[in-house]
DNA sequence: GCCAACGTTGGC
DNA sequence: GCCAACGTTGGC
């Protein structure tokens, strides 16, 4: 059992978009330290936070599990997706997503702001300059000491 | 294989 | 909107 935090720009689509889909799949990945932690670690049943990055007030927002583990990213191949590659051919496809599904979404988030001023997550890459990985594996401690913070 | 140029991320 | 940090690209 992994623990992730999975980040996207709300305005794209956020934890009210998913407490309403239920399931979706997390599209556009497009790194390939990402991609092969989707690949290689992530396994259904794996518990991920919903962070909003690039808004108001980035932090997490509410928690979801991994349904689906890593297939094919067709939006790659798709000329009008917003992240349309055209290096990513169909019989060598570059790019895996996995879908998620809605879990909870927090009355209390937890900021950006929250996750620095502790020192027991000063090791999560969230936190630290420069980190420019969509999504990042965090241990059981700092995923139960999160929680204790939407309590 | 180096590395400058360029594009993107994302907090502020 | 700015800009630091970082990943990717492509010429050599």
């Amino acid at each position: 059992m992994n623990y992730w935090l999975m980040k996207n720009e709300p305005e794209d689509y956020n934890i009210d978009d998913l407490a309403r889909d239920k399931v979706e799949p997390w599209d556009g990945i497009r790194n390939y330290q990402v991609r092969n932690m989707i690949r290689d670690d992530m396994k259904n049943g794996d518990l991920a936070f919903f962070y909003h990055s690039n808004c108001d007030v980035p932090g997490i927002y509410g928690l979801m599990t991994i349904c689906k583990e890593a297939y094919v990213d067709h939006t790659a191949f798709d000329k009008k997706a917003k992240y349309y590659d055209p290096k990513s051919k169909k019989d060598a496809p570059r790019w895996l997503m996995v879908d998620v599904k809605f879990k909870k979404k927090f009355k209390k988030i937890v900021t950006l702001k929250d996750l620095k001023s502790y020192k027991e997550l000063s090791n999560m890459r969230v936190v630290q300059r420069g980190n420019r990985l969509s999504i990042t594996k965090i241990e059981k401690k700092e995923w139960d000491f999160i929680i204790n913070l939407t309590k």
